[in-house]
DNA sequence: TTACTGATGTCAGTCACTGACATCCGCAGG
DNA sequence: CCTGCGGATGTCAGTGACTGACATCAGTAA
């Protein structure tokens, strides 16, 4: 049948990607993305928890690049800006795949189960964001209010970025954006 | 068996907070929860869209009353205190629940799936307050910044709510003292 | 009484997910 | 070249969440 045993793991994401935009997220058994990426259904389950996991693989290393920024970003600088420092980098993971990003923010838009999965992403994003300035000896209820703030911007910043004009647009910049129309807003 | 037909709908919500809390949420299964309400297992589902729907039922009421709050307030009113004051309102309906609310969040704080779905209610309160501000004609994404904002107090709020020493802590107190600590970020 | 409405019980079926066990593949050591 | 070993995969059976279709039953208005 299949020649190529190598990365399953990449084709079974891949599989579900194209069956979720045709057939939607209910009318797709995981059988069915595992029989498409030439595997069965359990080993699908060895490679991701969940039937919604499959869409959220890079989600880890987002929040690992947030924390790497914030721990990296000068000590001088205030909490509220390491913060956003952090989600500039996040952001650096979406910078030459925006296509796939917009097809994948499609299908997930598509589905309650899959918005509530990117939620839990985002607030792991929030957790790990909070952690990172608390390492920086910032206190709570500072870290954590920070943390949920600069979120909120790279939340924002995603929505205007999937949507711009402009074929190749900066994410940074639109962090840049959102964060200029918090500070605003006290 | 049982003679009380009345309030099933509260029954299997006393039933799975009781069971939760004793076997853990895997360890229950739906049948054993509208066992113990003197239901069957296709009530249940009629009632709750799903097995942890049961333990969120009153997340609609919130966001109502944050909703209006935040049109009730005055026009002069900045969009963020606007906001807060909404988040102030909703935590009304907690008031006289602190015990029924600590015993909630611990069950839900156990397990990853119910975590999960709080945070898709806190992301409806963020929606409906997003609208509220829109209502009051405040511009994106000021709105949705404010409306995060105003949430992430909220969740910080209740946090330190749920845990404070004072047996009748004032919830809207603890709405202001993370507000002050958000305005103190910039 | 009669008809209608809404809540519930019953039953069968699909599918997400899991544990236990067998198998196969690439590779280090002999 | 053989051998054993660890990791990834296949196979199989089972549990439980959830759904659709249909029957029933109580209360209520005509």
């Amino acid at each position: 049948m299949t020649r190529w045993k190598p990365d399953a793991r990449g084709r079974m994401i891949a599989a579900a990607m194209e069956l979720f935009a045709e057939r939607g997220f209910d009318a797709t058994t995981a059988g069915d993305i595992a029989a498409h990426a030439g595997v069965t259904e359990r080993t699908f389950f060895r490679h991701f928890a969940d039937k919604r996991e499959v869409l959220f693989d890079g989600s880890g290393t987002m929040a690992h690049l947030a924390t790497e920024a914030i721990l990296a970003a000068p000590a001088s600088l205030p909490p509220l800006d390491a913060a956003l420092a952090g989600m500039a980098a996040a952001g650096g993971l979406l910078a030459d795949r925006r296509e796939h990003a917009v097809r994948r923010s499609r299908i997930v838009a598509a589905h309650p189960a899959l918005h509530e999965r990117e939620l839990l992403k985002l607030a792991s994003l929030v957790d790990a964001t909070a952690d990172a300035l608390r390492a920086r000896a910032v206190p709570d209820p500072d870290a954590a209010l920070a943390a949920h703030c600069a979120v909120a911007c790279f939340h924002v910043a995603f929505g205007a970025w999937i949507s711009a004009a402009d074929p190749a647009p900066d994410f940074a910049r639109y962090v840049d954006r959102a964060a200029a129309a918090l500070r605003a807003l006290s």
